[in-house]
DNA sequence: TTCCAGGCAATAC
DNA sequence: GTATTGCATGGA
């Protein structure tokens, strides 16, 4: 059911994309805009691994919104949190008014259920004294399975495959799967073809995704690898 | 105007 | 455990 592909189809996309820098931050800017328009820049050197706690809330805020959301709306609900003061400071964030909130995340849409999201995972992340679980995490109401994978492979630097429908797409569209398949499953795909290394799994995501938004939104697909 | 976007929880079988 | 449905905005 695995298949030696896995690894090949990651070089390919390499070839053409190049790496992605993920994840993007909205106030470190990079130099290297992708060709989505979004900020890449997320350390140059470095981009595995967040610098500071202010880094990894951001990186999370970020995950719960972008769900089911396209990222150009998420960054306008980023920067308004970010004038708020609100974006690197979860207490801030537990603090404000919901209504407030959901000001400011609204171009993100879903603002009543997001807001409600954030709350929930602003006092978990105060809570941590150290890395948190993917079962730790996956008990924030809020948090499911591919938010939860986003956050500890970004925020967390932990090698856990983030499956998302553009790698559903990807995969099925060049024989892997059939359909059907759990998020489980596909992750263990991932888990069991390639080494499990941080650098690697974000960077291969974010290649499936800008791969993605190129040739796996509307049918019929049209892959050129 | 319609369709789509880096899902999730609640509900029903 | 698998299938269905509501949630919401901004851009193409």
């Amino acid at each position: 059911m695995s298949s030696p592909k896995i690894e090949k189809l990651y070089h390919l996309l390499f070839e053409q994309y190049g790496s992605q820098g993920w994840w993007p931050l909205i106030t470190h800017e990079g130099t290297n805009p992708t060709s989505s328009g979004v900020h890449s820049g997320y350390h140059q050197d470095d981009f595995s691994f967040p610098h500071n706690r202010s880094e990894q809330f951001e990186i999370c805020v970020g995950a719960i919104l972008t769900q089911n959301t396209a990222w150009r709306n998420v960054e306008m609900a980023l920067h308004q949190l970010h004038e708020q003061h609100i974006l690197h400071n979860p207490q801030a964030l537990v603090d404000s008014s919901i209504e407030s909130l959901k000001e400011c995340i609204r171009p993100a849409g879903y603002f009543n259920q997001k807001s409600a999201y954030l709350r929930n995972f602003a006092k978990f992340f105060i809570s941590l004294d150290t890395t948190p679980t993917r079962k730790e995490l996956l008990t924030v109401k809020g948090i499911g399975e591919e938010t939860a994978d986003a956050m500890l492979l970004y925020a967390f630097a932990t090698p856990s495959f983030v499956v998302d429908a553009y790698t559903r797409r990807f995969l099925e569209f060049h024989g892997i799967l059939i359909g059907g398949e759990s998020y489980r499953d596909i992750q263990h795909i991932f888990h069991n073809e390639l080494n499990n290394e941080v650098p690697l799994f974000q960077d291969y995501h974010a290649l499936i995704v800008e791969h993605g938004k190129q040739y796996f939104s509307k049918k019929p697909y049209g892959d050129t690898l």
